[in-house]
Order: C-alpha cells, then sequence, then structure tokens
RNA sequence: GCGCGAUUAGCUCAGGGGUAGAGCGCAUGCUUCACACGCAUGAUGUCGCAGGUUCAAAUCCUGCAUCGCGCACCA
C-alpha cells in the first residue's frame, strides 16, 4: 500500500470490486433463505432512459438501505427492471423512423413497427442498467424484469380481464384528455396545466328574432365556433333572463342555435355568455349532456379543422384556425375587441402541445380497494415520509375519477379484447362501440384468441403503461420470490408520481394480492439547480452523472449528494458537494495510508480492542465510534440521510484524523516502543475496521477496497455480506473519554496562543502548566505533540512580565518566548479575554437572579447555570491575577 | 381560490424552548516525513417581518411578506 499514489484513484477500484461482487453473486437474493427477508422493488426507469441525478439519488438511497440490511444479516432483494415506456419509447423511434428513412409507423405497418421498437429496446435499453451499476447498485440482476416481458404481458392481460369481468373495466365513448401529436388518449395524470398569454375574443352573435340585436360572448378558441350548438346564460342573470330559449344566429356554419339556461355559467366571467361547444371542452360536454345538445366535432384528431363546409378553415392547424376565424368575424364586423389574457392551459406531458378535450371511444377502469387504499396510507399502516405527502394522498383518492386506461399506440400491452370480424365494419361504422352494444357473443375478453373457428379482430388499442406498472411490487416476482419477500420493506421514489404510481400500487396490492405492497414509502427530493430551477434537458443544467462518477468517483457523487440530500424539502445541487465526497474519500483513504507506512502487519485483523497498554486516546476513539454506531442506527431508523453522512464525515474527519491520528502519531514512528506500536495499531484497526462497515453504504467501493488492502476481512470475502457486530467495541470508557477530550481542548487553546503572537505553526515552543491536574503528567506527551511544542509541569512559575498565558482546563498555561515578550501586548490580550468572561458571568449572574427563572425553570437547569458562574467566575479570578502580576 | 413547503453566515444546508452550527468560500500562516482532494488559526448572523404564549422564543401559536410546489379552475 505504501507504493500507492497519494491520492485516492476510485476509476479503477470502483471498477473492479463492482465485478467481484458480481461474480460472488454477492447481490443475489435467496428466496430459501430463513434470515428475515428486507425487500425493494426498484422503480423502473424507463427502458430508453439515461441516468440523471434524480436517478442517482434515488437509487442511491435504495442501494444504501439494502447493503445497511445486509449488515444487520437480512436476506436482502433488490429488484431492479424497466418500463417499457409506451409514448416516450414509440415516439422516438418513431422519430428515428421519420428521420432516417422519411416514413411514419402507418406506412411499415404495426408488426414491423413493433420489431423496431424491441431492435430499438435491445440496443439502448441497457444504457440505464450499466449507468446504475456503475454507480453501485446492489441490485439482484438475476431477477432483473421489464414491464413487457412475457409473463409479465400475460399478467397484466389477466388482471384486465378479472377486472372487465367483474365490471371494473368498461368501454365507452367520453370526453379524454387527447394530445394531438402522440395522437392518442392520456389519462388527468399525463396532463400539466401550464400559464399561458392567450386572447380572450369578444364577439356577438344575431338574435334570430330581433335582427340587429346581438348577444355578446366571449371566447378564448374561436376556431371551435363551428361546433358550437348553443349559448348558456346563467338562470340567475336578470341581463340576459329574457333571452333564454330564443335563438342566435352561429355565423358559420350558419346555424340558428339556443339560448340556454345553466348554472355553470359564471356571471361575472366576460360578457356573462358563454357559446357551448360540447365536442371541444369538458364542461360544454357536460353542459351538453344536461341540455341533450347535439355534438359537432369540428377537428380531426392531428388537431386540424374539420369543418367542410367552412372551406377557407377547413384542414387548418388549430392555431392558425383561430386567428383565421377571428378575422372572419371582423369582416363580419361581429367582432367586437380583443383582450389579452392570461389563463392555464393543459399541456401533453410528453409532447408538450396544448392537449384537446375530445369525444372518444375509450377504455375506463372504476379504480378498486379504494377505502383500503385511503385508509391505509391514513392509518399510517403504510407510513409516508415524509408524513405531509400522505394529505395529498388522500386528497388524490377523494376526488379521484375512472382511469383512461386506453392509448392509441402500437408500444405496450395491447388491449386483450376480441370483436366478431363481421361486427367490427359495423361498429367502427358507427363509431358507438359501447360494450352494451354488442350481443355477448361478439365480444371476447381473454389471453389468446377464441377458438371457435370465427374470424375475430383485435382491439387495437394498448394499455396506459401504468396499467402495467402498477402491479411492479408483485409481478416482477416468481412464485417463491414472492411467498419470501412480498410485501416489500420500503419504496423510494418521487412524490411526482404518487398518483401515477404509489396509490395505484397500494390498490393494486390490496385487489390482486389482498395485502399492502410496502410498508414504507420514502419520498426523495427533487433536485434543482442552484438557481432553483428543477433540471431539465432543455435548460441544459442537468450534469451528466456519468462525468461527475468520471471525475470523482461513484463514491464521492454518492456521498456529496446524500450528505447534502435533506428530508423532504428540495436540493440545490452544487457539484462542490461532489468535490467535497471526493475530497473525503481521499482523506480516508490517506488515514489508512499512513497505518500502513507504520507496517504493513494488520495486527488488529481480529477486531479487538487490546486488553493492556492503552491510553484514553485510544479508548475515547472506540468510545466514539461505538457512539457513532448507535447514533446512525437513530438517524435512520428516521430515515434521515444526510444525518448520517455528516455524522460518518465528522467521525472521521474531527474525530480520527484531527485527534485521534495526530494524539498516537508518536506511536507509529520508527522511535515509538514495540507495545506502544502494537497496541495503537490494533486500536486504529479496531475502529477503522468497524467505521468502514458503518460506511459502506454510502461508499462501497472504497470501504471494500481497504477492507481488502488492510486484511479486515479474510481472503475471498466482503465487506459488503459481513454483518455489523452487535457488541460495542468498549464497555464504559467515558472517564477516558473526558480526560482525552480536556488534552484535545487544552492543545487547542496552546495553538490559539501561538497563532495569536505569530508563532510558526510547526516551530516547537516550550509550555509550562501549573496548577495542574492530577493526571496530566500522564500526557504531557500527547499534548505537546498536539500543540507543537515541550509541556512541563511545574507547582508553581514566576513568569516573566507579559509572558502569553491562559486558564484551560488542565490548569494554567504559560508560553515564555524570549524575545517576544511585549508587557502590554499580553495586557491587551488578556483584557479582551477577560472582558469576553465578564460577559459570560454577568449573563449568568442575570439569569440567576431572575427570581421567575429560579423559581419556575427545572432545577436542574438551574444548578446547571450555576455551575456554569461559578467555572467562569473561576476563570476569571485567574486571568485578572495574569494580568495583575504583569503590573 | 384551496392546500403544502421554504425563509438561519457570502453560498449550500443542519439544528431546534435554556451559550447560534457544519462544509465550502474568505483572511492569515504553513511544500510539518498520511493527505494542498491537506494542516493550523481567525473573521462573519436582529435565525424573513409583526404580534402572542412562556421565567425564557431562532425554536411553539397567529397574522403578514417573499419564493416554490400541488390541486381546482371562468369560456
Amino acid at each position: 500500500m505504501s507504493e500507492l499514489p497519494k491520492a485516492y484513484e476510485p476509476q479503477a477500484v470502483e471498477k473492479k470490486w463492482y465485478a467481484a461482487w458480481l461474480e460472488h453473486s454477492c447481490f443475489h437474493a435467496d428466496e430459501t433463505s430463513e434470515k428475515e427477508a428486507y425487500s425493494i422493488v426498484i422503480p423502473p426507469p424507463n427502458v430508453t432512459g439515461i441516468l440523471h441525478l434524480g436517478h442517482v439519488l434515488n437509487n442511491t438511497i435504495q442501494d444504501i438501505l439494502c447493503r445497511r440490511a445486509r449488515q444487520q444479516g437480512k436476506e436482502v432483494l433488490w429488484l431492479p427492471g424497466t418500463d417499457h415506456a409506451g409514448i416516450a419509447t414509440q415516439t422516438k423511434v418513431e422519430q428515428e423512423l421519420r428521420e432516417k428513412e422519411g416514413k411514419t409507423r402507418r406506412d411499415i405497418g404495426r408488426e414491423a413497427f413493433l420489431e423496431r421498437v424491441w431492435d430499438w429496446k435491445e440496443k439502448h435499453g441497457g444504457i440505464i442498467i450499466q449507468q446504475l451499476k456503475r454507480l453501485g447498485c446492489s441490485c439482484d440482476w438475476d431477477r432483473e424484469r421489464f414491464t413487457m416481458d412475457d409473463d409479465y404481458s400475460a399478467e397484466v392481460g389477466r388482471v384486465f380481464t378479472e377486472l372487465f369481468h367483474e365490471g371494473l373495466i368498461y368501454r365507452g365513448k367520453r370526453m379524454v384528455n387527447w394530445c394531438p401529436v402522440s395522437l392518442t388518449a392520456l389519462s388527468d395524470e399525463e396532463v400539466v396545466m401550464q400559464p399561458q398569454k392567450s386572447k380572450l375574443y369578444y364577439m356577438k352573435y344575431e338574435l334570430v328574432d330581433s335582427p340587429g340585436e346581438f348577444l355578446e360572448i366571449s371566447t378564448t378558441r374561436p376556431e371551435t365556433l363551428m361546433g358550437d350548438t348553443a349559448v348558456a346564460v346563467n338562470p340567475k342573470d336578470e341581463r340576459f333572463e329574457h333571452l333564454i330559449g330564443k335563438k342566435v344566429r352561429r355565423p358559420f356554419p350558419a346555424a340558428e342555435i339556443e339560448i340556454i339556461a345553466d348554472d355553470h355559467v359564471d356571471v361575472e366571467f366576460g360578457t356573462g355568455a358563454l357559446k357551448i361547444t360540447p365536442a371541444h371542452d369538458k364542461a360544454d360536454f357536460e353542459i351538453g349532456q344536461r341540455h341533450e345538445l347535439e355534438i359537432i366535432d369540428v377537428l380531426h384528431p392531428d388537431g386540424t379543422v374539420n369543418c367542410p363546409e367552412c372551406p377557407d378553415l377547413d384542414g387548418l392547424d388549430r392555431f392558425v384556425a383561430r386567428k383565421k376565424a377571428a378575422e372572419k368575424l371582423e369582416q363580419l364586423g361581429l367582432l367586437i375587441r380583443v383582450e389579452e389574457y392570461d389563463n392555464n392551459v393543459g399541456f401533453s406531458e410528453r409532447a408538450h402541445v396544448p392537449i384537446e378535450p375530445r369525444i372518444s371511444m375509450q377504455w375506463f377502469l372504476k379504480y378498486p380497494c379504494v377505502k383500503e387504499t385511503a385508509d391505509a396510507v391514513a392509518s399510517g399502516e403504510i407510513t409516508y415520509r415524509p408524513a405531509r405527502w400522505a394529505k395529498t394522498h388522500a386528497n388524490w383518492m377523494e376526488n379521484i375519477q375512472d382511469w383512461c386506461i386506453s392509448r392509441q399506440l402500437w408500444w405496450g400491452h395491447q388491449i386483450p379484447v376480441w370483436y366478431r370480424q363481421e361486427k367490427v365494419g359495423e361498429l367502427q361504422a358507427a363509431e358507438s362501440l359501447d360494450v352494451s352494444d354488442l350481443e355477448a357473443g361478439d365480444i371476447y375478453v381473454g389471453a389468446e384468441t377464441p377458438d371457435d373457428g370465427g374470424n375475430w379482430v383485435r382491439d387495437e388499442d394498448v394499455m396506459d403503461t401504468w396499467f402495467s406498472s402498477w402491479l411492479w411490487p408483485f409481478s416482477t416476482m416468481d412464485e417463491a420470490t414472492r411467498a419470501k419477500f412480498y410485501p416489500t420493506t420500503d419504496l423510494v421514489t418521487g412524490p411526482d408520481i404518487i398518483f401515477f404510481w404509489v396509490a395505484r400500487m397500494i390498490m393494486a396490492g390490496y385487489r390482486f394480492e389482498q395485502q399492502l405492497p410496502f410498508k414504507n414509502v420514502f419520498f426523495t427530493s427533487i433536485i434543482r439547480d442552484l438557481e432553483g430551477r428543477k433540471m431539465s434537458k432543455s435548460l441544459g443544467n442537468s450534469p451528466d452523472p456519468i462525468d461527475l462518477m468520471d471525475q470523482y468517483g461513484a463514491d464521492g457523487l454518492r456521498f456529496g449528494l446524500m450528505r447534502t440530500a435533506p428530508v423532504g424539502t428540495d436540493v440545490r445541487f452544487d457539484e462542490q458537494l461532489v468535490a467535497e465526497g471526493r475530497n473525503f474519500a481521499n482523506k480516508l483513504y490517506n488515514a489508512c495510508r499512513f497505518r500502513q507506512m507504520a507496517t504493513s502487519d494488520a495486527v488488529g485483523r481480529h477486531g479487538l480492542m487490546p486488553s493492556e497498554g492503552l491510553r484514553p486516546y485510544h479508548l475515547d476513539i472506540a468510545c466514539k465510534l461505538d457512539a457513532l454506531s448507535s447514533n446512525l442506527a437513530k438517524s435512520y431508523a428516521d430515515y434521515r440521510f444526510n444525518d448520517v453522512g455528516q455524522q460518518l464525515y465528522d467521525f472521521l474527519w474531527s474525530e480520527f484524523c484531527d485527534k485521534f491520528l495526530e494524539a498516537v502519531k508518536g506511536d507509529l514512528r520508527d522511535t515509538a516502543t514495540a507495545e506502544a506500536r502494537e497496541v495503537t495499531l490494533a486500536v486504529f484497526d479496531a475502529v477503522m475496521s468497524r467505521y468502514l462497515q458503518l460506511l459502506h453504504p454510502y461508499m462501497p467501493h472504497i470501504t471494500e477496497e481497504l477492507s481488502v488492502r488492510m486484511a479486515y476481512v479474510a481472503e475471498g470475502e466482503f465487506i459488503m455480506q459481513k454483518v455489523y457486530p452487535a457488541e460495542p467495541l468498549v464497555a464504559g470508557g467515558a472517564e477516558s473519554s473526558s480526560r482525552a477530550d480536556a488534552v484535545y481542548a487544552t492543545a487547542g487553546r496552546m495553538r490559539n496562543l501561538k497563532a495569536e503572537y505569530n508563532v510558526a505553526t510547526r516551530k516547537d515552543v516550550k509550555f509550562i502548566i501549573i496548577k495542574s491536574k492530577s493526571w496530566l503528567a500522564e500526557e504531557t506527551d500527547v499534548l505537546g505533540l498536539l500543540a507543537g511544542g515541550d509541556v512541563e509541569i511545574l507547582d508553581g512559575y514566576d513568569a516573566a512580565k507579559g509572558t502569553p498565558a491562559a486558564v484551560t482546563d488542565v490548569g494554567e498555561v504559560y508560553m515564555p518566548l524570549e524575545g517576544l515578550i511585549d508587557v502590554d501586548a499580553e495586557k491587551a490580550r488578556l483584557g479582551k479575554e477577560i472582558a469576553k468572561v465578564e460577559a459570560e458571568v454577568k449573563k449568568c449572574e442575570g439569569k440567576l437572579s431572575n427570581k421567575a427563572f429560579v423559581d419556575r425553570a427545572p432545577t436542574e437547569l438551574v444548578d446547571r447555570e450555576k455551575e456554569r458562574r461559578d467555572e467562569w467566575a473561576q476563570k476569571l479570578k485567574q486571568l485578572e491575577e495574569m494580568r495583575a502580576s504583569l503590573g
């Protein structure tokens, strides 16, 4: 080890250990194990996805939980896989097809197109998996699943069939969110509202009965005017009361439409009169249903106008048509004015274009087990962390609407419904295929084509991708695995998919497995850039995790991200954090390198503390290691990962390196006695071997590397498989700790003195200590080492006037400096210090003279305050004496 | 509109009824034989604003402000 470079180089090390873990099946979960089960299913990333920082955070947390569970002796299953991501994947392949061959999917046909998607999947599907491996994820890759694996697909079909026969899945012509780019229906959850700068057009329709009289109407969508079948006013609106039931002229195509009264109309908004286009607006559709209005669809699926009666509009894109329609109104003298108007418009989450409310034939699901799902979270049977997300969950469950599960795509699980061929033409022509319209013998729902010899055609639609992901926690497991590992223990995911995924999985768990799918859900933070913006490709503010790993190592990235990832709020990502992670790895590496330079003998391979020759520093660091271990357990119990990281950091850097290693440095030099060296090496090893285990979940690679190099694990063993010992390293040891702490604190004061008098840090100085603690003589060697000087204990000391001095926990410290003594300077310095201490005394006294405090605060608090006052007063007295001695 | 977060050092963030914390950055000094991805020392805060509860509030309560996020939307 001594021949290794000064700085830790993670790249080769990380690669080596990941390969070794894989080779030895360290990640494989044994379903026949007797050990307690711990399981997580990965939130399957899109098969075409590329790793981003959100994935890194999310999967690092899962890996930490899994590695920690292994250290607790559990049988761990982390089940990985990918999601077919219907729209995203299909869009990508279609785009490629268009760019390379200038063809659409319809040009090549369903079968050929699907072949292409599978090819694409084979080619690109493995990327994100490789990236997760690079990060160190300890998934059971033998169990890797894909949502379109044959058996998984079979499960999806089975579930559909079951729910259909139960009456929960139905087909109907409804108003859905239609994406004019993807040409498919979307669920409500796939629509994102975005504020828009729109225009509000004020126009007027002439009254049929009173030519020359007009009703003023405001709208943002003049291009759907051709589909208007009524104008609505509020029945309570006195302005229009006399018009209800009368007719107005729709300008184009010319028609007479009725003025109706409906409560939905807001009297305050616009002119108070609302044009009703039942085919192109959800609210209008409902009003239309109430008043039995005709539904005129004036848009094609791709968002272009479908209105042959208006040739100048027909075929135009909806936004072009909007301007054109406004122009037409103006020419007709029917446009009053146009106002700028800010409103919210629903956009397709994937295609980033405004969705079009559209009536179409779709499959819907009435959610099963709604009550169980709401109750499970409300009652705490399933724990949401942070807890506030439970409210979001409850909110959604209350307002739940039927789920549109069909998509007009090809890539996905095809709806397992067959129609009798002869009926199809009829049905398609009629465009009114309600299930109720079909004779029982004309429709078949099931896995295979009915084999009655008839001609059957399959429903062309596929299912929403989430309709397969909601089965993920159990459909990914075979029977034996399910028996051992279901329900899973933890789920780690983003709060943005509570509706899409988490709540639906709970429903599916109850409905199909009669059990909740997981016990705890941990919602990760959303990672933002330093300006607080969401990471996105278009902004280019999303650092590539692979670059970061190249630069800082996977361990550095993991540690840096985890140390700052707050519980429950967004994270502002700063690359500096990752650099700190790398620096930390380097610090650890060098601490071990230091030990190996002293001797490559692994004195402490047995991991026990020596029973003899221990000094306070040895016991102190062992005590602190034990404290660290139990404090980490508390933080883990609350899923406070940032806390865990911070504690791991502080222990190694402040306690182990800055204090312990500096204190025992002398023991590792050639000048030390063999015994001292043995003890120190053994303590180093005992503490470090455990510390590496504690750090392992956060930095798996470097801890494995060091454990093996330092022989903390036997040949062929891995730290990742080693159970953390139940017994603490030391029992008690508090006395040693306080003695060590006093020495560390005093050394600090002595260094202060040197700094204040501009004595070079490295220059050895002679210190005199009087009125010292009885045990101090045993520790002067270490004190001198830490402070950089020699320490002499005297009964009394007649200090030259102006000698720098300080009052410490172990006695009065003097730093005689020949030629540097300046009475005035020392007086001034002491004066400052006295002022500080005086202020402290006053503070304490003020508090203690407050009768209310003394009477009403807890006694131990008052006592503590008194103690503190006495200590300060004592110190003050000593300091004043020193100043007095200066004359 | 309804709901939920956040507001602490220049930056990123911990903390939490009883002495304001870390890392980075900054200043000064160190090529000290583990580490400059380092060591030592130091400076830096009306804990968003205003009330209230309390012996005691940065912390609990109420209101407000600013930023952010959900949900619902009026064409």
